[in-house]
DNA sequence: GTAACTGCAAACGCTTTGCACTCCC
DNA sequence: GGGAGTGCAAAGCGTTTGCAGTTAC
């Protein structure tokens, strides 16, 4: 997504167009790695050096509401934001927690045969892989 | 899962055989709507009243490590214990929170379909379906 | 008997909120 | 110019921890 298609989204939902808004959404939205508010903190705070916390959060939550991330809520670890709305499998490291997005060949012709019996309107879907990636495996030996 | 069978789970890990932790294991187990451990807390107070938290929070661990629950982290509300090991979808109302198992006819097969390419040791897995449940569109209309 | 467990209260980490200042439009 | 957005510090909430008293074995 265009930076150009980011402003024109944000005036269309009647929102103002900041200098952070636009850092935090084209960098999530640059990456696949689904990071946490504070991983994006440390990291805009190199080109931004007075951005907040509290602005990524506030902005966090406002990409959800226009639909432009999800919000991952982990039990071991702070909640991640996915940019991605395809239908994808996120591989999650218990190890060190990264997570990298898989996507299985038909995977949406599976998926739509698993729920086709569902008589539900579905909002939305989440599909989590656990395993350990080649990193941590590396460091456990 | 009986009372016997919990008693020798938590024997053969060495760990002790409580009226606290028997009471939350069989509370858990004994429903498929994976509660939180609040709803854990209030429910099991009517009968042992001088319950805490800090227990039931310590018990849930306790049950993860020994893998008879799997807890579900949520952005936008506490987590919930899981105590289904099989391959299931967790229907999830985006309004109510609440969780209901479904398992689509083949699951298994086409999960396994699914990870089959993947070259990797898969050591959990967790799926989400959002929608808004029968009560909740009720309250809405 | 003693090591493990419980319950309390205090601490923790992530996220949200209130408010004065600033900036977009 | 005015309302929305930012950044700070404080509060909030779910969860964990330390510790004295209690219990399983």
């Amino acid at each position: 997504m265009e930076e150009e298609q980011i402003i024109e989204l944000f005036r269309k939902k009647g929102h103002k167009v900041t200098t952070q808004r636009l850092a935090i959404s084209e960098f999530i939205l640059s990456r696949n790695d689904h990071p946490s508010a504070d991983q994006i903190y440390d990291e805009l705070r190199k080109d931004h050096p007075t951005i907040s916390l509290a602005t990524i959060y506030k902005t966090l939550n406002l990409l959800k509401e226009i639909g432009l991330v999800q919000e991952l809520g982990f039990a071991e670890t702070a909640a991640r934001y996915d940019p991605n709305t395809n239908i994808h499998i996120n591989m999650v490291c218990t190890e060190c927690e990264e997570i990298k997005d898989y996507y299985p060949k038909d995977i949406e012709t599976l998926w739509s045969e698993l729920i086709q019996k569902l008589d539900e309107k579905i909002v939305g879907q989440r599909i989590d892989l656990y395993y350990i990636c080649e990193k941590c495996k590396g460091n456990k030996s």
